[in-house]
DNA sequence: ATGCCGTATATAATACGA
């Protein structure tokens, strides 16, 4: 079973690039983020003629996630993190497929850094520990998958040095991300590759996927009771390179047979 | 080093991303 997590930057715009890479990959399981779109303005019927069902928590012009599932619909089981009924973004929706429960998660940028932003992203890291402790304590087949906003290491920058001051990259959000690892989770791209230079992310501008300066942001975090079921992990970046395309690669794990 | 590009919406100028 292969799932993956996708950072369209766009749902709507971004359509054909999707449907190209739904058709060629064929993932089971697909977490978006950034849909940029509203409730109603998701494109579920070109997704079900894809062959995907789907649930999702839109919001205009901002956020947005979403869980697909090739041949089936996801029993959806959240929608929004736990800790802050005020909170209007749309960031979190979890459902189960095929015995996992999927957690699609979209976690803030926080720049500029300090600021109320990254204040705001903070406190949703606690909320996400929070929640994730509850998750690992049903010891259930459960993954928790998306853009983190976070280079966990050294390793996950083309150039740490330069990033050490921003929000993705700073000492509160790289301790938050490992003590989410110490509750039990296992970074499943890591835990297969523990020393290559992985990216998942390369800026628009600057020529940056040309020379390789990217990021590793998206992530996908397995329960013990999956992670022995952890087979194959990659990064899909050739869809980085296609003409309007988004600024994310697909991030993709391969499970053996978790039943 | 820098939102230099890209997406969204009040389709013109802004807000936002990482």
């Amino acid at each position: 079973m292969k799932i993956a997590t996708y950072n369209v930057n766009g749902v709507n715009g971004r359509l054909p690039i999707l449907l190209r890479w739904l058709k060629e990959q064929a993932p089971d399981i697909v977490c978006l983020q950034e849909l940029k779109a509203a409730q109603e303005s998701f494109p579920a019927a070109a997704l079900r003629d894809a062959g995907y069902g789907a649930i999702w928590h839109g919001q205009k012009s901002w956020n947005g996630v979403a869980l697909l599932a090739r041949g089936r619909a996801p029993l959806e089981t959240r929608r929004g993190l736990p800790g802050d009924p005020d909170d209007a973004q749309s960031r979190y929706i979890e459902g189960v497929v095929e015995g996992i429960v999927i957690g699609c998660l979209y976690l803030p940028n926080g720049n500029p850094a300090p600021g109320p932003k990254f204040d705001y992203k903070l406190r949703w890291f606690d909320r996400l520990a929070t929640y994730a402790d509850e998750l690992l304590h049903l010891d259930i087949p459960a993954a928790l998958i998306g853009d983190f906003n976070v280079m966990p290491t050294d390793l996950d920058v083309y150039k740490p040095e330069r990033w050490k001051d921003d929000a993705l990259f700073r000492p509160e959000v790289r301790t938050a991300f490992q003590a989410l690892l110490a509750q039990g989770w296992m970074d499943a791209l890591r835990a297969l590759h523990p020393t290559g230079r992985i990216y998942t992310f390369w800026d628009y501008f600057r020529n940056a996927y040309a020379r390789d300066a990217g990021l590793r942001i998206d992530h996908l975090l397995l329960s013990p009771a999956l992670s022995g079921h952890l087979v194959e992990a990659g990064v899909d970046r050739h869809v980085r390179g296609w003409e309007k395309t988004s600024d994310h690669a697909p991030t993709w794990i391969e499970l053996a047979d978790h039943r």
